[in-house]
DNA sequence: ATGTGC
């Protein structure tokens, strides 16, 4: 894959047919894909192929090898000019994303109680590949208010507040989500999860705010330097899975009939503009809504123990996805066009002054929560004005090692041993579980935030470490 | 990511 260095973090893939439109790599050359072992440079060639694409097929510094569509990667389609819609671009874990909470507590306050705290944490977060969960759903009913209502649905049931929704993308809930495109499969194994963990990536960790870059906007966020925090990362568990694996299916079989060729099987899409489109975004928007409602249980439930542990309080930083596809105005060549942006492993990052942003944070713009890989820093950001890729950011550190090869890198090693030598107190998963998460199987997360600021996504405001990890 | 893999 030839690359043209437009600027230290902007690489170039020209355009050559089929591709409609160059990719775009954001990124150092040191965090550029080895193609030895990841092929996503490809993939995102491969996107630039889609009909109705415009801008570019752009790529995160934290790209790396995905389902059709790279992991970090935002690609946009203009809706009026037969734009598809893909499932491989939003990814298997649809609305997968991060929720943060801040205490009105400082790390020394906490330090006797940690272990406590992380105990009861562990205890009350139903984790890992099988059921259990903090809602048990009776009925195919309240599952679908679920999925029509999200956060605010889970709020509306006692779980959290209503400034939680302020708080929230899309104020808890994707409109226009449609139940009935949910397959029965989809619905049943969803049904005993909603409010669950999960497993691999995801987790539940309790932080602190180490440094402050940007004194005024992190006020604006609620964070300031030693405050204890509770970082959130999961998603829409086996119902996103099984709402993903079913339109994929369906798309195969019908794009033929809309004149689409894809380069790939696992690009298969459809004009957003049309049944099979129609039908995917409303499965889409419920399982969004299932994660929204997943992660406001789970905070709700992380919040109460909180209080009886420390007696204070979590109050809500921000919630943001970044595995969706969403329909948007964006300015294109002077016009103002409704786009439908996939954004697989990439965080939506709005600028200052956003009319999406709620009144307290539209001075300051939109918290782009960013992990780094486990027992490593998480970074807060903020969207900037004039951002190269329709408002989008990275959404962790990337892998660079398969699973298996991140368990032979650290065979030998103990990994719980390892993050607690660093005072990480960790809770659940297995020895392999920990050392498919360690940090030798990532990029460095230092690194993929600076190419994220220097290419103009986004802003540093904050800089957390972590305490204690309750992993799947 | 995922009742882990056609």
């Amino acid at each position: 894959m030839e690359l043209v260095e437009e600027s230290p973090y902007r690489f170039r893939i020209d355009r050559r047919d089929p591709m409609r439109v160059p990719g775009v790599v954001f990124a150092s050359r040191a965090l550029l894909p080895d193609p030895a072992g990841d092929r996503s440079l490809e993939q995102v060639a491969n996107v630039a192929t889609l009909p109705g694409i415009v801008g570019a097929s752009y790529a995160m510094p934290d790209v790396h090898w995905g389902y059709g569509f790279p992991i970090g990667g935002v690609a946009a389609t203009d809706i009026a000019a037969g734009g598809v819609v893909s499932p491989g671009g939003v990814g298997f874990d649809i609305s997968c994303g991060v929720r943060l909470l801040a205490a009105d507590l400082d790390r020394a306050e906490l330090r006797p109680r940690l272990e406590a705290v992380m105990d009861a944490l562990s205890a009350a977060t139903p984790r890992g590949m099988g059921s259990g969960a903090v809602w048990q759903l009776t009925s195919r009913d309240e599952l679908e208010a679920v999925l029509r209502g999200g956060s605010g649905y889970a709020v509306r049931r006692g779980f959290g507040v209503e400034r939680d929704l302020h708080r929230c993308e899309d104020y808890g809930a994707v409109q226009d989500a449609d139940p009935a495109q949910v397959s029965d499969r989809a619905i049943e194994r969803g049904a005993h999860q909603v409010g669950s963990l999960g497993s691999g990536n995801h987790f539940l960790e309790v932080q602190a705010v180490e440094q402050v870059y940007d004194e005024p906007v992190a006020e604006a966020f609620g964070l300031r330097p030693d405050q204890v925090c509770v970082m959130i990362h999961c998603g829409s568990r086996g119902l996103g899975h099984q709402i993903c694996t079913d339109h994929v299916r369906a798309m195969e079989k019908v794009m033929g009939r809309y004149g689409i060729h894809v380069p790939d099987r696992q690009l298969a899409c459809a004009p957003v503009d049309s049944a099979a489109g129609r039908a995917y975004l409303g499965a889409m928007a419920a399982a969004a809504n299932y994660a929204r409602a997943n992660r406001q249980l789970l905070a709700h439930a992380v919040g109460r123990i909180f209080e009886r542990q420390t007696g204070r309080r979590l109050d809500l930083v921000y919630d943001v996805s970044h595995n969706l596809a969403k329909i948007e105005d964006h300015t294109l060549d002077g016009g103002v066009r409704l786009l439908c942006v996939h954004r697989k492993g990439a965080t939506r990052a709005l600028p200052p002054g956003h009319p999406d942003l709620p009144a307290e944070l539209r001075g300051v713009g939109q918290p782009v929560l960013i992990p780094g890989s486990m027992g490593t820093a998480s970074y807060v950001l903020t969207g900037v004005v004039g951002s190269p890729a329709f408002a989008s950011a990275c959404h962790g550190a990337g892998r660079v090692r398969s699973r298996k090869q991140a368990v032979a890198v650290g065979r030998g090693g103990d990994p719980r041993a390892q993050l607690q030598a660093r005072d990480i107190a960790v809770r659940g998963a297995s020895r392999r579980g920990l050392a498919e998460e360690m940090p030798a199987a990532y990029k460095d997360i230092s690194a993929v935030v600076e190419a994220a600021e220097g290419a103009g996504l986004c802003r540093k405001v904050a800089r957390l470490v972590p305490l204690g990890v309750v992993k799947g």
